[in-house]
RNA sequence: GCGGGUGUAGUCUAGUGGCAGGACCCGAGCCUCCCAAGCUCGUGACCCGGGUUCGAAUCCCGGCACCCGCACCA
């Protein structure tokens, strides 16, 4: 039963939906006391993997945004969905698909008014009911703002937390040594204001994405790691196939189902940091993106699938090679370079022709112009270059003007150049993580019952409570000595929570629940030898040490320097 | 956003117009020498707002939330 996860998620403080005080907002969840710490960890674990590792840096920028961010980005128009509903029958629709199914033309790039036109001229009803339809109205899934007082500065809650990272580009690139590849990773909260948000943590309004973006040279989207992941096996699911495919990363970029190593070696590591979660591997799978369903900005894009209990066939993770759909669309939008810059292994040496303006003629006779025509001079293709020495004359145009300009205003030279390189805009590899709804998976999968009590197995670096220390029984001379344990063991870094009410099996039937991983118990021994029990909790069995490494013993147990088994022989 | 269903303690639930009950959980105490034992006592709820009625958890209307289906999820 998958709802009893749930159930024990929201009873003893994992989530629980927010402003319940207020009747509730759908598509909001509060991560309560013990979901905070698990959050906490996984995110942790997440780092472990994908900027320590791969020996990234992460960054945090903010959830606001002036719009230009998302005008470039293409959030603007292209997160807007024109809808229309019928008044009749309450039914929405999309008000493009609507038109090209019904008068089969293509309504790509038309306005809303021309949408809205185009429905009134043909009379379009209702495909359900042949009522009457609504004005064509836009929804677009940013929240929006106004930055500062007024209301001219129009400022959007971040859908993704990717372009924060992408305007930083410049100063990353710097930060990096000017070296790619380099990878950036950001942590954080986005916005998406969902018509309908279901299903508890897996749609949210507000919800933590993990991204990392990676910036690579386009010519070589090999990976300098591969060959340590080439004989992983993933489980895919190609583009138009029906079945998984199990094949070793090697096998998917040579036969050309996965694209290139790039984007593998993230398939693969995403699959480790999902096994770590406790996530089985047969309950995984990377599926690509259809052609159609591929957002605006990807050329190939794996998604990492969970089967979950409850919601089927989940998307965690998107692995998206984004190209240099990002960085070209802020470097036209706002006119800063963001390009890097490839050393060519020889410098090539070349005569070439071109053009010096002669600022002394374009200037009185061009005025204002003077400036852009010199430098459109100056990046004249060479063959035009040419032209002009036989001809003696062309036409540009400049600021939407078309000028002719003849030898009087510019000079044909000859130079030699020696070109070290080639500046060129970076493509970015995004692996994309869905937080909450690794979250979500996480308890699912560590949930199970034994004996009819609940369980969660989670790791010890995963459980938000680490130990657990009880007297055998409430009696004075245990509680003393359980006491200091219980400090000593906070001491050291440790989370942990002290209990002496109920019978010790009820106590530990409760901290089983919550997942906790290794629970200290003091019983009259103690009091004779100075040794204490450590339980763990799946397997139920019980080794006893001395009081005095408890604490020790109990960080090389959670951080994995010491299994149990090894503990009990 | 549309249609259908549901909303009673922390959780699960009984209650179909007449004093809102139970189980588990939780708290205090007793008991208890290792896996949800027992006993005593205790805290705690009708989603919100309006209407009908002498009287509403119950009937009606509106809102909110959740579940299912449709649409949406670049």
């Amino acid at each position: 039963m998958s709802g009893d996860v749930m159930e024990i998620a929201l009873r003893r403080g994992f989530i629980n939906p927010s402003y319940e005080i207020y009747g509730g907002v759908s598509g909001f969840y509060d991560y309560a006391p013990l979901g905070a710490a698990l959050k906490k960890n996984l995110e942790d674990i997440w780092r472990r993997y994908f900027v320590v590792e791969e020996g990234f840096f992460e960054i945090s920028s903010p959830t606001i945004s002036p719009e230009d961010v998302f005008i470039a980005s293409g959030h603007v128009s292209n997160f807007v969905d024109p809808l229309v509903s019928c008044e009749k029958c309450g039914s929405a629709f999309r008000a493009d698909h609507l038109i090209s199914a019904a008068l089969d033309i293509k309504t790509d790039g038309l306005s809303f008014k021309e949408l809205d036109k185009l429905i009134r001229e043909h009379k379009l009803r209702c495909p359900d009911c042949g009522g009457k339809l609504s004005e064509v109205y836009s929804y677009n899934l940013m929240f929006k703002t106004y930055i500062g007082p007024g209301r001219k500065k129009v400022g959007y809650l971040r859908p993704e937390t990717a372009q924060g990272m992408f305007i930083l580009f410049p100063r990353l690139y710097s930060f990096y040594r000017k070296k790619l590849p380099f990878g950036v990773a950001q942590i954080g909260k986005a916005y998406r204001n969902e018509i309908s948000p279901r299903q508890g943590l897996i749609r949210l309004r507000e919800f933590t994405q993990a991204e990392v973006e990676i910036f690579i040279d386009p010519k070589d989207k090999t990976h300098p790691n591969f060959s340590r992941y080439a004989e992983e096996k993933l489980r895919l699911l190609p583009q138009e196939q029906e079945d998984v495919v199990e094949l070793t990363a090697r096998e998917a970029v040579e036969r050309g189902i996965v694209k290139h190593e790039f984007l593998c070696y993230y398939l693969v590591h995403t699959q480790r940091f999902l096994l770590e979660l406790g996530i089985p591997y047969e309950k995984l799978r990377f599926r690509q993106h259809l052609r159609e369903e591929m957002a605006h900005y990807a050329a190939d894009c794996w998604d990492a699938e969970v089967r979950t209990q409850r919601f089927g066939w989940i998307e965690v993770v998107g692995i998206a090679d984004r190209t240099d759909y990002d960085l070209k669309a802020h470097e036209k939008h706002s006119g800063v370079e963001l390009r890097a810059f490839r050393q060519f292994p020889e410098p090539i040496k070349r005569r070439r022709l071109v053009l010096e303006p002669k600022m002394s003629k374009l200037g009185p006779e061009f005025k204002r112009l003077a400036g852009k025509v010199a430098e459109a001079l100056k990046e004249l293709p060479e063959s035009e270059v040419e032209r002009f020495a036989e001809q003696g004359s062309v036409e540009i145009s400049v600021a939407e003007e078309k000028v002719t300009i003849t030898r009087e205003h510019a000079e044909v030279k000859e130079v030699e150049e020696t070109i070290t390189g080639e500046k060129f805009i970076p493509h970015v590899i995004e692996p994309s993580f869905g937080i909450d709804r690794i979250f979500y998976c996480v308890l699912e999968n560590a949930y199970y019952q034994r004996e009819g009590k609940n369980v969660l197995r989670l790791s010890p670096r995963l459980a938000p409570v680490k130990a657990a220390v009880f007297p055998l029984l409430n009696r004075e001379e245990l509680v003393k000595v359980a006491r200091e344990i219980f400090d000593e063991v906070k001491r050291a870094g440790i989370l942990a929570l002290y209990d002496a009410s109920d019978s010790i099996g009820r106590r530990y039937a409760r901290v089983d629940e919550i997942g906790v991983p290794f629970a200290v118990t003091i019983d009259f021994d103690t009091l004779e030898d100075e040794t204490v029990t450590i339980r763990e909790r799946d397997s139920a069995q019980q080794v006893r040490v001395p009081r005095g490494e408890v604490a020790e013993i109990l960080c090389d147990l959670i951080e994995g320097k010491k299994s149990f088994p090894e503990l009990l022989s």
